[in-house]
DNA sequence: ATGTATCGCGCC
DNA sequence: AAAGGGCGCGATACAT
């Protein structure tokens, strides 16, 4: 078993897909237990690699080897499909999984790693700043740092020691394989990249600026608040003025949870809707929810665009529930639901010659819990021809025309909602909702004992597994809501995986995002047909957690082929004219609440 | 200058 | 006894 440990140092990371061949500078491998090697022949060291048994670096799949393979040509996917690769950031997240939220965020670099396992971290200079870093900014940047350098080197040396020095603690079981597998093929989304309106972006920033410097312009005329800033409502000397504002429309102004000013969307309507006579206090509202609209999508999308006009977002499986993020920029928070914001996602498009085709799983998370929790009867509602919500409102209350009540049950009640919190929700009285959620028990008892089982394991273990195998960590003492939400969040996310891992290979270039539930290609015109009879066919099959189990058929539907990705939604936000392109191609329109006509593309920036 | 916390927007 | 999950990003305030 020869074993090689590796590490580049390269120009700035951020540059990755953009710089130029001369990205990797100076590699470190070491082969078994014998010296650090460096250099800078990007050739040689691949020739290293492809004789190798098995390849270990820190982020491989999302850095070192993705660079060797976008600048040098190494074929990365023979070598995990070989099952050759290990990386260390991978192994670590299955290893010692993260909480959710932000505590562990930074439990997982090679420096951390090496201090938790090793007892000794990454080289750094007298104050704790990374010597790399002081390197860069000694001399203007990462890529201008001399090879020769011995501090570089020195440090190189040490990361390529760390890192096999981690790696001893890191096994790889099956489920890590397939991590491999399912992170190498979502790289080739940051790799290709995304196609950006550039001028339809940089327009849409400036329009908005205007906007919005006239939305503070007149909270400053009106009610005092401070001219500076981009948001000088939620400044202190802003928040002082407002409350003096609230004041005199004659109203206690609303409050978070901690006693501060509430200035959200929320708080707003609510407020609203208790003074309906106010007009003084309507007028206040109206100009903080109008500036509360302001995003700044455009403006994020454009400061990750790279010079080749596409963003090339970063995709990471860091979340506790393994949940794919991709952020920088976040395609996976852009606008949908709203009427003004879904117009965000027109400002990415599909390669020339290409539409942009949309799939997405139905009703993937309650699927996976069918799937966990054997209730039969939870399980027939996903019966072929079977309409899940349909059948929940017939088992909710006897009336299949109910089913847009009985969704925010079954949803919420996964997640662990009270009574309490789906009375408020659903905006019915608190008996009603005790009663649902006994309902709800009692027509699905297997589901009702499951969440009982899954709760007790995570008080017992700290932990619970996908239908793959993946571990997910449950925080202690939040194990009612979070044992069988992460169960329902974490299987989906290896459904979603499992389909790109289904996906032919020559639809693998073609992946432009994946949303939780949802993927978007960027496929030739002309083999749209194809590529849809394909897309559905790796993401349908049928989910058995064991191999006794009642299966659970995985379904999934396509959108409409857009030319940009909000064209994708123009069938589903069918009283939306402006979400289809060819609407927006017109030049006038005669609906009247129409975001593009009337908002988007209004010269004087008026509501 | 840089990082953290908090808030509020958005997504699934 | 009750208990809605997981996130990213921008802006501001504040600590270092």
């Amino acid at each position: 078993m020869h074993r090689v440990y590796l590490d580049i140092e390269t120009g700035s990371a951020d540059e990755l897909y953009t710089y130029g061949t001369g990205f990797c500078r100076l590699a470190g491998y070491a082969g078994d237990d014998g010296q650090v090697v460096l250099t800078t022949d990007m050739d040689e060291l691949c020739d290293v690699l492809r004789s190798a048994d098995r390849i270990y670096a820190h982020n491989a799949l999302g850095f070192d080897l993705a660079a060797l393979e976008h600048w040098h040509g190494l074929d990365v996917a023979a070598l995990v499909e070989e099952g050759r690769v290990r990386d260390t950031l991978i192994l670590a997240r299955l290893c010692d999984p993260p909480l959710p939220g932000k505590a562990d965020s930074r439990r997982y670099n090679l420096d951390a790693l090496g201090r938790r396992l090793l007892g000794d971290g990454k080289l750094g200079d007298a104050d704790g700043q990374s010597a790399l870093r002081t390197l860069a900014d000694l001399h203007g940047g990462y890529d201008r740092i001399p090879v020769d350098d011995p501090t570089y080197r020195q440090y190189l040396v040490r990361d390529v020691e760390l890192l096999r020095g981690v790696s001893q603690f890191l096994a790889c079981d099956a489920y890590g394989l397939r991590e491999h597998r399912v992170m190498h093929r979502l790289s080739q989304i940051s790799r290709i990249g995304f196609r950006v309106d550039v001028a339809e972006a940089e327009r849409r920033v400036a329009e908005q600026e205007l906007r919005a410097a006239g939305l503070r312009a007149d909270l400053a005329a009106r009610y005092g608040l401070p001219t500076t800033g981009k948001a000088p409502h939620r400044s202190t000397a802003g928040m002082a003025a407002l409350e003096q504002a609230f004041a005199d429309c004659g109203v206690e102004p609303p409050r978070t949870a901690k006693g501060v000013l509430a200035t959200g969307k929320e708080a707003i309507i609510d407020l609203l809707a208790e003074h309906p006579e106010n007009v003084a206090l309507r007028k206040l509202c109206e100009t903080l929810l109008a500036l509360n609209g302001e995003r700044s999508t455009a403006r994020t999308i454009l400061d990750h665009t790279c010079a080749d006009g596409r963003v090339h977002p970063r995709i990471d499986a860091g979340q506790s529930t393994g949940r794919i993020s991709v952020t920088k920029p976040g395609l996976t928070v852009m606008g949908k639901r709203d009427r003004v914001n879904v117009l965000e996602r027109s400002l990415l498009l599909p390669d020339p010659g290409h539409v942009l085709l949309p799939v997405d799983l139905c009703q993937v998370d309650a699927r996976a819990v069918a799937a966990h929790c054997q209730d039969p009867a939870y399980i027939d509602a996903f019966a072929p021809g079977k309409d899940f919500h349909t059948e929940m409102a017939v088992a909710l209350f006897g009336d299949p025309a109910r089913r847009s009540d009985a969704k925010p049950v079954t949803h919420a009640t996964t997640y662990g909602m009270g009574a309490k919190g789906l009375a408020t929700s659903a905006g019915i009285p608190l008996q009603e909702a005790k009663a649902l959620m006994r309902t709800l028990d009692v027509r699905f008892p297997g589901l009702a004992r499951w969440k009982r089982d899954v709760r007790r394991t995570a008080e017992v273990e700290g932990f619970v597994y996908s239908a793959w195998g993946r571990p997910m960590r449950i925080e202690l003492g939040r194990e009612y809501t979070t044992a069988p939400a992460s169960l329902g969040q974490g299987t989906a996310r290896d459904i979603l995986t499992e389909g790109i891992l289904r996906l032919p290979a020559w639809l693998v270039p073609c992946l432009r995002a994946v949303v939780h539930d949802e993927i978007v290609l960027s496929v030739p015109t002309a083999r749209a047909e194809e590529a849809e009879t394909a897309v559905l066919a790796a993401l349908q099959f049928s989910l058995r957690p064991t191999p006794d189990a009642s299966p659970v058929p995985v379904l999934a539907a396509s959108g409409d082929r857009g030319l940009d990705w909000a064209d994708c939604y123009r069938t589903e936000k069918t009283t939306w004219p402006e979400v289809a392109r060819a609407h927006r191609d017109l030049s006038t329109c005669a609906d009247e609440q129409c975001t593009w006509h009337t908002y988007i593309n209004n010269e004087e920036g008026e509501i």
